[in-house]
DNA sequence: TGTACATCAGTGAACGCGCGTTCACTGATGTAC
DNA sequence: TGTACATCAGTGAACGCGCGTTCACTGATGTAC
């Protein structure tokens, strides 16, 4: 059996990371699960990681290109979840599966919802939104509209069908957290029944069965 | 002449102030339209009211106390504004005109309406937001959707198109700040006209003139 | 009308706290010869 | 293969800061007699 290496001494802790950060983004969202976005600061994500407050500054310039990585993870998260969810539907199901996945996304991680939300406040766009970029989130759901008959020529239109999909998901994600709605989302019958009533309720979607 | 009360010494400024309450919200408000929500910490408040850090503490238990009043008076300035458009509308326009005139509120007043949500999230639940209370912003959308027509006995209908028309109002409000959308609302004529199209592509509002 | 006194609404100094960030340092790694 | 040395990625102590909150205090007000 090879000797433990060098850099790993008794304690299993080597000091050097390997990926901190790595390990500091993924701190930075346990720690937004656990306790929420009021918690994050630098010093307690290099404390949850198991480091000295002042290893960050060898990954991060400072507090704001750190929180500026969570976020771009969590986009990426956000991209991976609604790509899943349109690829498992078909026909005009695709656009309501990207709309409850959304929602679903933001119900599960909301403290980092939240934080992406924040960073792209301050760098005034949303991520990826650019004419080029057909990968992001948001130009999913211009795409799915076309795919679904929207005329791509008529780009006024077509922007605003997308800023209105993407601001009653927006809406709803923030909404559906509140104790006020539980009764009507028993009633529906659980969480994503609720989305989907209340989307079509926008005449975004077609009706559920219970409507019906 | 009378001399000046002794409550009022040559500086001008009394020993008592009158209503600090009133006056320390008020200059939560200034100070949240001029710095935003990171600034707006006690003794950013009581300073910007001129009065030392220890005197809010005589009219508030704690800064979140005086946090709730400031969202309190943001609900019911956004209440007003909402009341007043709604009284300046006719017929099916009245719905609409509740839904321009809360995204305006959101649009003029960006930090004040963060606050307004955070409070409400605290408290798990929209302001004002009980069977009773017909006076909250909620209500009178829910209470326009009948008069204009919803059946007031399809409970769960009748709440499904008040929800869905808040998401829409929230989703909107909080988008429209975003650059991105800069040129979609310059090429609508306006923030207004932006407004109405996007509810209009979610089958809210009717279509505005220039899709007819 | 005048006076004593309880109460109210301020002051300003002080507390401990956690924060972001900097600094001189040191241990580990990789590379040139 | 071994060694010297530059570089990288950590440490931990320290900095100043603004914060929320408390405290003993004092000036102003209102009321009972």
């Amino acid at each position: 059996m090879p000797s433990m290496s060098a850099s790993k001494p008794a304690d299993g802790k080597p000091y050097h990371h390997g990926d901190l950060r790595r390990a500091l983004v993924d701190a930075a969202r346990r720690l937004l699960e656990a306790e929420g976005p009021a918690a994050l600061s630098l010093r307690a994500v290099a404390r949850e990681a198991g480091v000295s407050p002042a290893a960050p500054y060898h990954h991060f310039k400072d507090k704001s290109e750190l929180l500026d990585a969570v976020a771009h993870d969590g986009w990426i998260m956000l991209d991976r979840a609604m790509t899943t969810a349109k690829a498992q539907a078909q026909g005009h199901q695709r656009l309501s599966a990207l709309g409850i996945a959304y929602v679903c996304f933001a119900r599960e991680h909301p403290a980092l919802y939240r934080i992406m939300y924040d960073a792209a406040r301050n760098k005034e766009a949303l991520p990826h939104v650019t004419e080029e970029d057909e990968e992001s989130a948001y130009c999913k759901v211009r795409q799915t509209l076309v795919e679904l008959g929207a005329d791509p020529k008529a780009t006024v239109d077509l922007e605003l069908a997308t800023v209105a999909a993407w601001c009653a998901a927006h809406g709803l994600a923030e909404m559906a957290g509140f104790k006020q709605f539980e009764h009507l989302i028993e009633a529906l019958g659980g969480e994503t029944a609720f989305f989907r009533a209340v989307f079509s309720h926008m005449g975004l979607f077609p009706r559920p069965r219970h409507e019906v």
